[in-house]
DNA sequence: GTGAAAGCGCTAACAC
DNA sequence: GTGTTAGCGCTTTCAC
């Protein structure tokens, strides 16, 4: 069927061995055999067989990613930067969602990646509760090296997002606006990422002086109609809300789409900040201002430390240290969250005057 | 290292054979030796080596999947349909994105994928002037099943959706919602995908009695910003336009941002329809009349499809003809493509409270 | 510089 | 029912 090495050894008139040589580019083979072999390759079409290779070696170059969501913005981008680097490390991406049925039986789960020989797992699929309990040494002692994207852990390397610093810095920028009473709504509170962002939110209050007030928490699962939903109830229990934060860019264009059935008109009675970075973001109605994240550069990440605890373990050099690379994100300022004194005028539409 | 299957047989007392039978469920095997066997590879921990099995079986239970543009929604969205399906079917997904330094080695970047051994390919990356030229049979021969998203090709299956057919009840939806000038923003127009809606733009206008103004066609790039610029330079050159088709949902909220700043509203004096479907278009201001497509479905499709032929392969099946799915994507009414005067009061969705 | 032989973990064919 | 043998395509000793 395919062209394998001997093959090309035979029709090149050496033995496989030397094929195998020149296809690796190690040892020392002549000039003239090198070249021999060379144009057999080329007129046969020859590529090595990765599996017999793996099978030897022990290796497969390829990563398993756990991820989810991939249909929002960040996971994606989180995807797209892991592929890049890999592609560029010289290793190919086994792509896993996490789904309920994974989540029920995780043992299940992890040896089927360990029979596909993946070289190391980037788990992107968030903490749950007690859903990531199996990182523990005697588990880990059977797999191989795990990058987690999410809080630090003793036993494996972790990439973050600092969530409680993006919340922290979001509910900042609100206060400092002068909005009083400012809300949260916050990703699906079982998921860790979410109460980090909520963390983020507390702390930027307290160190202002003024105490969180739970009844404006309201909780959605990152989509525009969660963000909506969520919106409209916080407004119809608590009209004196002046400002919110919003802990995803989609649900946020949920909340402005709320607060113009409500008649509050966003970033003149009412300050929004999201969390994202979604570049449509720029084009809501208002602009949002909202927390950037770093997110393809964090896969990229993830790879790096990832092939770095690959190679130790093959060099047998001894075991590293757990690594933590938490990355900021950043305040980006447009108009939903300011808080400007003009009165709208004009037209059928509000018009909001530019920014001083 | 890892638990094989001869250590199993060993802790057993029977033979390796034995064993295999066991774990792939085949031939008779005696139900005590059976448990005894199973019993051990639970203390042991065993599970398969699927380099090893598909070395010998000439499978790899893989999919690979040539991606693109994965942080947009509707190439995610295949994404995840094509994963869920292959899952279900048994099979795992290679992950690659197409880059331009892909496309520059078509065949290197081929190859490397039946290096990996892949049982199928499934390409979504979009046809782009002659970037599929690859795709004849001498090629093909070499290569395994290929199922392609895109416009239907002689001879390989072939998952798509009617991009024609969207553009077109889009258009016809604009024209009766009696607009008289309408515009067109397509993607990239490189892409075959976008040119088709570009037809089905010009086939709407045509089959109303209308021709065509190509001073109305402008290209962007899918992404809110290339929609914004698209749009404002549309509307500074042709004040007199009344409505625009957009083809790209995204593209679409920098459109309706553009038309804000240009003292445009939307549903009143500028009618707007996107496409894709995004969830959050619901949420835009005003929210967006779009076609929506049954995304998430042809990337299941996709896998059948080439399941089917994999499997045909296998069973030396006389080859099937190729295929061709096409999924037709539907008109989604919203505020955005609304001309208020000319609406009869058709239900709460279709009042803009905040106009007039 | 080059080759022969053994073996990675598994399964198919053919014994017994 | 169960075991033996051979071999998938490659690489790694260790010779020559």
């Amino acid at each position: 069927m395919s062209v394998t090495l001997s093959d090309v050894a035979k029709r090149a008139g050496v033995s496989s061995k030397t094929v195998s040589r020149v296809v690796n580019n190690q040892g020392e083979v002549s000039k003239e055999t090198r070249e021999r072999i060379l144009a057999v390759i080329q007129e046969t079409g020859y590529h090595p067989n990765l599996f017999a290779r793996g099978l030897v070696n022990q290796r497969s170059y390829t990563l398993a990613i756990v991820s989810w969501n991939l249909d929002k913005y960040s996971p994606s981008r989180f995807v797209m930067g892991v592929e890049k680097e890999a592609d560029e490390q010289g290793y190919s991406i086994l792509l896993t969602l996490f789904r309920r049925s994974k989540r029920e039986n995780i043992d299940a789960f992890l040896n089927s990646l360990v029979a596909r020989q993946v070289d190391g797992i980037i788990w992107q699929a968030p903490r749950v509760s007690n859903n990531l309990d199996w990182i523990i040494p005697e588990r880990l002692a059977h797999l191989p090296p795990i990058v987690l994207n999410g809080l630090p852990n003793p036993y494996v390397n972790t990439v973050s997002m600092d969530n409680h610093h993006g919340a922290l810095i979001a509910t900042r920028h609100l206060i400092e606006q002068g909005w009083k009473r400012i809300g949260v709504i916050t990703g699906r509170i079982e998921y860790v990422m979410s109460s980090e962002r909520l963390r983020g939110w507390q702390d930027a209050l307290r160190e202002a002086g003024r105490e969180p007030d739970f009844e404006l928490v309201t909780s959605g699962d990152w989509s525009g109609e969660s963000g909506a939903q969520a919106m409209e109830e916080l407004l119809r229990q608590h009209p004196d809300l002046d400002a919110v934060f919003v802990s995803d860019d989609s649900a946020a264009i949920g909340v402005l789409h709320a607060a113009r059935q409500a008649g509050r008109v966003v970033g003149y009675d009412l300050g929004v900040v999201g969390f994202d970075g979604q570049p449509e973001a720029a084009y809501y109605h208002p602009p949002l201002t909202t927390i950037s994240q770093p997110i393809f550069e964090l896969g990229r990440s993830a790879v790096q430390s990832l092939v770095r605890r690959i190679e130790a373990r093959i060099r047998e050099a001894e075991p590293l240290e757990p690594e933590l690379h938490l990355a900021k994100p950043e305040l980006v300022i447009r108009e939903s969250s300011l808080r400007r004194f003009a009165v709208p005028t004009g037209g059928p539409r509000i018009e909001i005057p530019t920014l001083e």
